[in-house]
DNA sequence: TAGATTGTTAATCGATTAACAATC
DNA sequence: TAGATTGTTAATCGATTAACAATC
């Protein structure tokens, strides 16, 4: 085993498929029971046989001249993900960043969790925000390995993500979300993902800028 | 003229170049004068060619054997950017991201302010955070012509998402940077940037899911 | 049946990676 | 000078798009 996954699924598609979920979700609330790609690109602005492609990953099976069950469509997905199964995670830093993320009600739908917090700020430690209590930093190592927490959430300034990346990984974390503008290093099997505001905010302002050298130019921009 | 710029940068080179700004900030700080692509790469794991390449769109010019200035190069991304002159944006949305978004400092790095926010409940129409006053929903079309404010910020919840988005763009609004989980339609020459957690959060889960299931693998993600 | 849509295979496109001459 | 690094051109890789047979 050279470690590698034997079917890799194309990140761009795994970016895309919370998109369809949620589209569909909406959907099925309007009462539509079928659905076809040429219907869901029309849309989603997305070209029909790539959202079949994508759709295949989750072990769809569509009927010709039909389409797709939307509601069992929206079931392979959250099969696909997981989301059934509770993933539970710790966040670090309760700033502004982390309280938005602690009291988000939208992540119970995608199967996550923040089942506790913590900072070295005592102002914060010892409160409850949405039913998450702010514990002292010092006991997130520990506190890992008790409750047996896989997923951390970083929300720190940048200047304190890698102390607390690395108090994570002693506690046996192999999934980081983080938030920090920041470089983490880690130790192999340690997953990090990166969300870095500055780009999304870069790109659009970027893009502008250049719409508006260059006269009007259509464009939708895709997370 | 067909609308599009002459010269197309990449989306992920413009993704990667705040990246490299932040950790030549740091380098900075730390004193370094002179940085190699090879150095960077090692630090950021990335392929140094493609480092050059990414440079390279800034206009910077490095030196053989020596590399590149690292104050000059923290520059050209400035310029690159047009960090130097602020975008002033409205955000709609005084929820928990939305006030996440209205707090953040580093904003003003990236060349990027916001003046006002907009609301439809009373109870924080009124409020100042961060010196942004909240005002009433009604006022955000005219206030955007009124003010000739060009980007607006969504944080709003899904099922406003697109009406908010039809008020800005009556108020001339041509860049929308989109935190609600919701599709927006919008007519030609108008920006659309989504910045959609759940995509990154599905990426993480759904990599941490393959690598529980296939032994141990070493991976970063990037964003 | 005719026509729309799926599923799959092939072609295209664009970004990354490799190769290498130029240069300090 | 020798060797490291830039800048640039070519090759590779992977994702998107196009083509098309199968099917309801």
């Amino acid at each position: 085993m050279n470690g590698k996954p034997d079917y890799i699924i194309p990140e761009p598609t795994l970016r895309r498929l919370p998109r369809y979920y949620n589209y569909l979700k909406a959907l099925l609330n309007r009462g539509r029971e079928v659905v076809s790609c040429t219907h869901i690109g029309k849309d989603l602005e997305l070209d029909p046989p790539q959202i079949r492609k994508d759709l295949a990953y989750t072990g769809i099976r569509g009927v010709p001249k039909v389409g797709y069950q939307v509601a069992e469509l929206i079931k392979n997905i959250e099969d696909f993900f997981g989301w059934n199964n509770i993933d539970e995670a710790f966040l670090v830093g309760v700033g502004n960043m982390g309280r938005a993320l602690i009291d988000y009600k939208g992540f119970s739908r995608y199967g996550f969790k923040i089942i506790a917090a913590f900072d070295n700020d005592s102002e914060v430690i010892g409160k409850t925000f949405n039913d998450v209590e702010v514990l002292p930093l010092s006991k997130l190592t520990s506190l890992c390995q008790r409750m047996n927490v896989h997923i951390g959430v970083i929300a720190t300034p940048d200047h304190a993500a890698q102390e607390v990346a690395d108090m994570m990984i002693a506690g046996g974390i192999i999934g980081i979300w983080n938030f920090a503008p920041a470089e983490i290093r880690t130790p192999e099997g340690v997953i990090v993902q990166n969300e870095n505001l500055a780009a999304g905010l870069s790109v659009l302002c970027k893009k502008l800028q250049m719409l508006k050298q260059s006269g009007k130019i259509r464009q939708e921009v895709r997370e």
